[in-house]
RNA sequence: CGGGGCGUAGCGCAGCCUGGUUAGCGCACUGGUCUGGGGGACCAGGGGUCGGAGGUUCAAAUCCUCUCGCCCCGACCA
């Protein structure tokens, strides 16, 4: 391809609204523009990415025998109604009325469709298992679309469904799935991690997510470097550190201490002298059946969902009703001294505690849970760095992720309700097993450029770069436009992708440009090299050139091209 | 949805607080001359409903009200 052929819109100034890496980095090189909030145009540059990724998700997924077709992006509501996802859903669905004035949505995602494909079609054991996917534009109305294409509107994404007799079948589906993917993001060149999480309103069982690490990320797992464990902070179990109890551990009664205008666990800790760990947290939340107060130790954030799959939805109370209700001001609450439901961390069971005493200006030394207080006893903290591994003990590492990719064991909960079932060997009918497995090429790209850049700009995977080397003829004489021409057709002639920079522009800018796009190997051809009979070869991760001779540079970038695979 | 920030030429910004000639600067763009190995120089140009609406005022990019859009933090994320 000729440069002067294909639409690369380079920015020498980053545009203001970007702040990601992979953001700033594709709208600069030329990849994309922005249309609206989570709307973006894939310029050519990155659909020939995109094209890479999926090319290799398409043989992953052949490899597993799934079997590739297409679904629509608009559905009718009446679908969505048998499932309840129609209602579940809130805003995030996009929604629309056809002419005759029927209920339509944007497909979020597809198990609706392709389960009810499935009750369709399927009818005996002898069509299980079957494992369908397509790459279809998903539409969700995100409350917050951010960071160029990692969180957008719309977007394209891989999406599997598998169709098994029973749970064994699943297993071998979802394990396939797993395998795959991995290989999908081992070839992508995207450092990953396969993590636990969280099966959420999906229904099912067991999941796990696929995340790349980056800064970029929006998510967070916990990682055990010694037994393996890995898991999304959404559900990631941990073991708090101990509690440093110095002169507390000492206290044997209670004992009331005047802490006036302390109110954070920052401030009394600092006033008492006394480590975070050794106080109790007391939040005051409104649940559907009223008022509670949830305790987690000092140190420790709670964490809202795992509190909300033990007592249902709640809110934080407002400063007036806490007063109202406890009468006293949030800072000075503690467990102690009245009825109210207690959600407590299970940390909090052992150890000496400081907490509110109920009073303004007033906490309470020597508290010891299941004496003082008793409560209801759940895992309701954040796993945060250096917290224990809940498997093995050995203190946990935590990341900032980006998620490239989901795995469901699904179970029933669509084939059910769109009964979608088969007659086994005894004709009896049973509803099939499924397992839904998702993947976005975007976020992989993302991702690569994330994770695979310097200052000068991409550098991208072999496997998913827009092309395989860049030619850059610095000046437009004959000589030196002749061999670039003649490497160009020669690397074509053997199946390399090459971009030849034609334009008519200042070597500066054609240098720039070429690390800013980051292709991976560049040739570069200039008038004093050609005297000496030499071109350059240049790799674009390491900035290493070495000094070729014009009929060894197909050998060379065959050479490179093989050695990257 | 809560909190914060920003909308002035294609891009990046100044001007606004303290209203007052013709709204500026850098880059990009067009024509020309030179130049030609890391975003080059010079000359000459084109390009603006100052996000939109309403208001205050003799006078609004500037002050007030409303509104739309975009970004960031949080909540949410099937």
């Amino acid at each position: 391809m000729r440069f002067t052929n294909i639409f690369i819109p380079t920015l020498r100034e980053t545009p203001g609204e970007a702040e990601a890496i992979s953001h700033i980095l594709m709208l600069r090189a030329g990849y994309v523009r922005q249309l609206a909030a989570g709307l973006y145009i894939y310029l050519p540059l990155a659909w020939r990415v995109m094209d890479k990724v999926k090319a290799i998700i398409r043989d992953e997924m052949a490899e597993i025998g799934a079997q590739e077709m297409s679904m629509p992006a608009l559905h009718p509501s009446e679908i969505w109604q048998k499932t309840g996802r129609w209602d579940a859903i809130g805003d995030e669905m996009f929604r629309l009325k056809d002419r005759g004035g029927r209920d339509m949505c944007l497909g979020m995602t597809h198990e609706e469709i392709i389960t009810w494909l499935a009750s369709m079609e399927l009818r005996s054991y002898r069509d299980l298992p079957q494992v369908w996917y397509q790459m279809q534009t998903k539409f969700r109305d995100e409350a917050r679309p951010k960071s160029g294409i990692l969180r957008t509107r719309e977007f394209i994404m891989k999406d599997s469904y598998s169709f098994d007799r029973d749970e064994e079948g699943l297993e071998v589906n979802y394990q396939n799935h797993a395998s795959a993917y991995n290989r999908i993001y081992q070839r992508c060149g995207l450092e990953f991690y396969q993590v636990e999480s969280d099966p959420g309103m999906m229904g099912g069982a067991t999941a796990h997510e696929f995340m790349a690490p980056s800064p970029a990320g929006e998510d967070t797992v916990v990682l055990c470097e010694k037994c393996g464990y890995s898991a999304n902070i959404e559900l990631a179990g941990s073991v708090p550190i101990p509690q440093e109890a110095e002169g507390l551990a000492s206290v044997t009664s209670l004992q009331e201490v005047a802490t006036p205008e302390k109110r954070t666990v920052t401030e009394v800790s600092g006033f008492l002298k006394e480590d975070r760990t050794c106080f109790i947290k007391s939040l005051l939340l409104i649940g559907s059946d009223g008022p509670f107060l949830a305790l987690v130790r000092g140190d420790q954030d709670l964490h809202e969902g795992k509190l909300r799959c033990i007592v249902g939805e709640f809110r934080a109370a407002q400063k007036d009703e806490v007063k109202d209700i406890l009468g006293v001001e949030a800072g000075f609450i503690g467990p102690q001294g009245h009825e109210m439901r207690r959600v407590a961390d299970t940390s909090l069971k052992q150890g000496v505690y400081i907490a509110g005493a109920n009073k303004a200006g007033f906490h309470i030394k020597g508290i010891r849970p299941g004496e003082h207080f008793e409560a209801e006893w759940h895992d309701i903290h954040t796993a945060v760095k250096n917290d224990g591994c809940p498997k093995c003990g050995e203190p946990l590492d935590e990341k900032n992720v980006i998620e490239i990719g989901n795995i469901f064991k699904l179970g029933t909960k669509y084939s059910e309700s769109l009964k979608a079932v088969y007659l086994d060997e005894h004709g009896k009918e049973m509803p099939m097993i499924m397992g839904s497995y998702g993947i976005g090429p975007a976020r992989i790209a993302a991702a690569a450029i994330e994770q695979n850049h310097d200052d000068s700009g991409m550098i991208w995977p072999l496997s998913i770069a827009p092309f395989h080397v860049h030619i850059i003829p610095l000046a437009l004489d004959d000589d030196v436009v002749n061999m670039a021409g003649s490497i160009y057709n020669e690397l074509k002639g053997h199946r390399v992708e090459v971009l030849l920079d034609d334009r008519d522009e200042r070597a500066g800018v054609k240098f720039k440009d070429a690390d800013l796009i980051g292709i991976p190997f560049q040739v570069v051809i200039g008038k004093k090299g050609l005297k000496e009979g030499v071109v350059e070869f240049k790799q674009r991760s390491t900035m290493q050139t070495e000094r070729v001779e014009p009929a060894q540079v197909t050998v060379k970038v065959l050479e490179a091209l093989r050695a990257f695979q």
